[in-house]
RNA sequence: AGGGGUGUCGCCAAGCGGUAAGGCAACGGGUUUUGAUCCCGUCAUUCGUAGGUUCAAAUCCUGCCACCCCUGCCA
């Protein structure tokens, strides 16, 4: 009903479609709610493409909805980068953004009706007591002395509570459950506690605040949400999220399911780690392109529509799994190929002199902006003296060498055929500069008998502006950092390279910010969001074009 | 050692008793003014493992093994 037919149903769709189908469910309703505490990532993206994508394919509804109920971790500035990071993906919350402290007075009122009903009761046991009388996971918890206090007693105490008359720690309240069960998380859990905290949306309103597991699952049937979906370490929460629900006045009881998280080769998809990473300077911010945080690949150039493929790609299950890198990469390579423009840029020039072309000619060429795609033409100019990549000339070289070498020719992308005649070094032996004849009839032809091997970019001196390039790579260099004692000692050394020198054609003068290209032959690039500006041109290399030759080389 | 989960190709992932989809990667070959793209081909006699039920099992039953999560007044 929301798929092409030929197109697996993961295991929450069966779900949905089944309680569609016996009428248990009239709609569907999902939530994505994160705590403002840290930037989104690409585990995030995970879950925001499954509850939206949930929502539009059954056409239901999607809340944004921050679980912001620990003011002392959460900022206002993350909610704001959070809002951004949703609507770039491509998606569109239900109405107004909710926030679990939009319900704390609701949440304050079962609270009371939970003890009412002799279901919860105020602790007066220390935080070190309250671990010690849980017991573990072989022996089984103990009763806390306050656990049999008067119903009235614990009201009384709990509005002194929330009036502010007790310290931090010194009293909380508590679901009366069991403390002998075998799930931990039902052995007395803690519901509210008092921390002397503003709040940023709530300000000193509160001086209680509630837990996850009381808010949670309240804030769910509130909003109506039919299926709440989260990931496998809240499966033992389950009963908890059912328990609170079965015993308030509530008429709505969402579905809590879990699925398995995201992980992805050579990143962290820890809030802590990524945090750390911006903390102890190792990385630019938590949008640096090297980062798995959706602003940080954003930066890096990376596309929702490619992270919502990768998404999609990878599929929904309760395994525990970890993707390659080479899924994300296949995604935004093809999602690039297929809607990037093609420009010419030399990240390490070498000059090319053509010794028969006339000294002051610049002639205006055409080139195609894409290959396949109609996507106009642009104009590019040749003169006398080009760049072309170092890489791409050798003095000599095998067969398999496709590119300029002493004595033989190359095409000159988008324009005419060239030899190399001679080559003019240093005393050091550097190459200065490279001479070439060019074949004036091979504008759009091969020449006669015929035709070169290779085909190389290329750009005017004259006609060429300067830019800076940033060269990225793997933040990490082993596959699974994020299990690593040290995680610093994985870093990859060369995960930025900056080329202040690089020759990019007249075209890119007026890029506009966050524009994406593929340079030929070299890789897919952005302009940088913040950095690019007419006269001080930034690009970032989102991803390399994939290399075949490289793996020739290195066979040898 | 108690509870909760998961085990299908290198990485993801379909499969729901009728005889192993697909994607990524990899490996061959073709086209190409990007060593890109595109195209074509190869890639699990086997589903953690050992038994059992059945005409028939990755799918049902039993035992075993491996891995992940849980003892915050974090989410």
């Amino acid at each position: 009903m929301s798929d092409t037919p030929d197109k697996p149903k993961h295991f929450i769709r069966q779900i949905i479609d089944g309680d569609l189908e016996s009428g248990k469910h009239s709609r569907v309703g999902t939530r994505f709610p994160p705590e403002p505490n840290g930037f989104l990532h690409v585990g995030h993206a995970k879950a925001i493409c499954l509850n939206f994508g949930l929502a539009q394919d059954y056409q239901g509804q999607c809340n944004l909805r921050f679980d912001d109920t620990n003011p002392a971790k959460e900022e206002e500035r993350y909610a704001k980068a959070i809002e951004e990071d949703v609507h770039w993906l491509g998606f569109e919350w239900n109405g107004d953004i909710r926030h679990a402290s939009d319900y704390f007075d609701q949440l304050y009122v079962f609270a009371k009706e939970l003890i009412e009903k002799g279901l919860a009761y105020v602790d007066e046991l220390s935080p070190e007591d309250i671990r010690e009388y849980r017991g573990t996971f072989e022996v089984p918890g103990k009763n806390s002395p306050y656990r049999e206090r008067p119903i009235k007693e614990s009201l009384e105490l709990f509005e002194r509570m929330k009036a502010g008359e007790f310290e931090d720690g010194k009293m909380c309240l508590r679901a009366k459950i069991n403390m002998a069960s075998p799930n931990i998380n039902m052995r007395d859990p803690v519901i509210y506690r008092i921390k002397h905290q503003h709040h940023h949306r709530t300000g000193d309103k509160w001086c209680i605040y509630p837990m996850y597991d009381f808010t949670h699952c309240i804030s769910d049937a509130l909003e109506g949400i039919t299926h709440s979906l989260c990931t496998l370490e809240f499966e033992d929460h389950r009963p908890l999220y059912d328990w609170v629900l079965d015993n308030i006045s509530i008429d709505c009881h969402p579905q809590q399911i879990e699925f398995s998280r995201l992980n992805l080769e050579h990143t962290v998809t820890s809030k802590r780690k990524l945090n750390q990473l911006v903390a102890d300077g190792h990385v630019d911010g938590w949008d640096d392109p090297r980062m798995p945080t959706i602003s940080g690949m954003r930066r890096r150039g990376f596309t929702p529509e490619s992270i919502r493929d990768m998404c999609d790609r990878i599929g929904i299950t309760k395994k525990v799994n970890t993707t390659e890198m080479g899924v994300l990469e296949n995604c935004v390579r093809e999602d690039l190929d297929k809607n990037a423009q093609r420009v010419m840029v030399v990240l390490d020039p070498v000059k090319v002199v053509i010794t028969n072309y006339p000294d002051d000619k610049v002639e205006e060429l055409t080139a195609p902006n894409h290959p396949k795609e109609d996507m106009g033409t642009r104009t590019i100019y040749m003169s006398k003296e080009v760049f072309i990549d170092r890489a791409d000339f050798r003095e000599e070289a095998n067969k398999k060498y496709k590119r300029l070498v002493l004595g033989k020719s190359v095409r000159l992308r988008n324009s005419y055929v060239i030899t190399a005649t001679d080559v003019v070094k240093n005393e050091k032996g550097d190459i200065l500069e490279i001479h070439c004849e060019y074949d004036p009839d091979t504008l759009g032809k091969n020449p006669e008998g015929q035709k070169p091997k290779g085909v190389i970019h290329w750009v005017s001196s004259s006609h060429s502006l300067p830019a800076t390039v940033r060269l990225y790579d793997r933040l990490f260099n082993v596959p699974n950092p994020g299990s690593e004692e040290n995680l610093v000692s994985t870093l990859n050394p060369e995960s930025l390279k900056v080329i202040d020198g690089a020759r990019v054609e007249m075209s890119l003068k007026t890029v506009a910010p966050e524009t994406r290209f593929q340079f030929e032959r070299e890789g897919y690039f952005c302009s940088d969001r913040y950095d690019c500006k007419e006269g001080s041109l930034v690009f970032n290399r989102t991803v390399t074009l994939r290399d075949s030759w490289a793996k020739i080389e290195n066979k040898g």
